[in-house]
DNA sequence: TCAGTAACAGTAATTATTACTGATTATAAT
DNA sequence: ATTATAATCAGTAATAATTACTGTTACTGA
């Protein structure tokens, strides 16, 4: 519904995900623009995340405290359990067999997966 | 630290996640418990699925509401973006390969991963 | 030029989760 | 058995994440 009508606000915010590989939570795309944007407001943040995620500019990745990214093609992550940091793991290639091979299985439409891997990072693991 | 005593609550909400494939919330596991257990409280139910998941009796589901499993085996999950369900993928195989493979490409220590298929399920598509 | 409405800032409300408090109760040593 | 200790409880307050509401601002198109 509702056109959708150019917004200051939500180009800020977009580009505030798009220059970050950090996978920030609404609130840390808040702290880094609020500065510089002193009229901004944390509610406008969420909601412009969740017009990016529903127009497919951004993804939103499940953590417990809701993640984006700007990277829109399906890719792995890796959750450092040390420092919480999340990371993009690129060399393991989205396999669709695997949706393919679940869907058949199960009987379920498989729209698509994410692959989350945690531990501990290089750099908490250089700081032992 | 703690030592840890036997607790008819701790019994009961062990058993409710154990007898169910649902992969319940806290607040699921509290709901199904009440009727039978009215002096049974929340903060009771939140404080012992933290202890099952640290001794190892549960793990935790990092989706945007917590979801605890009595499955411990590594496994992977499909989430129903029509009614909310979530449900075990049994045929698709854990794969310490990958943990391997992400290690090397990036550096940090992988320890596990998990798979998180989602789309509509076959409830939902059946109701179309 | 102005009526309609998307978007805003600010704030209140809602949810999920954890922490605190004083009362119970499992356990183990008398 | 009695009692001492502290783990656990129920109830509730507090915190944190997210969404909804409200009055105002500012595009947009007739
Ligand atoms: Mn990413
Ligand atoms: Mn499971
Ligand atoms: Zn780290
Ligand atoms: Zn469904």
């Amino acid at each position: 519904m509702a056109i959708k009508r150019f917004s200051k606000q939500r180009e800020l915010i977009l580009s505030a995900v798009m220059n970050t590989t950090e996978h920030p939570t609404a609130e840390m795309v808040y702290t880094r623009l609020k500065p510089e944007n002193p009229a901004l407001s944390l509610g406008t943040v969420y909601r412009n995340l969740n017009q990016l995620v529903a127009e497919g500019s951004l993804i939103r990745l499940p953590f417990t405290v809701e993640r984006f990214d700007a990277t829109t093609a399906p890719h792995a992550h890796f959750l450092c359990r040390e420092c919480g940091k999340v990371y993009d793991i690129m060399d393991i290639c989205y396999d669709p067999a695997l949706d393919d091979k679940a869907q058949l299985s199960s009987g379920h439409v498989v729209k698509q997966h994410e692959l989350f891997f945690d531990g501990t990072c290089v750099n908490c693991t250089e700081k032992m």
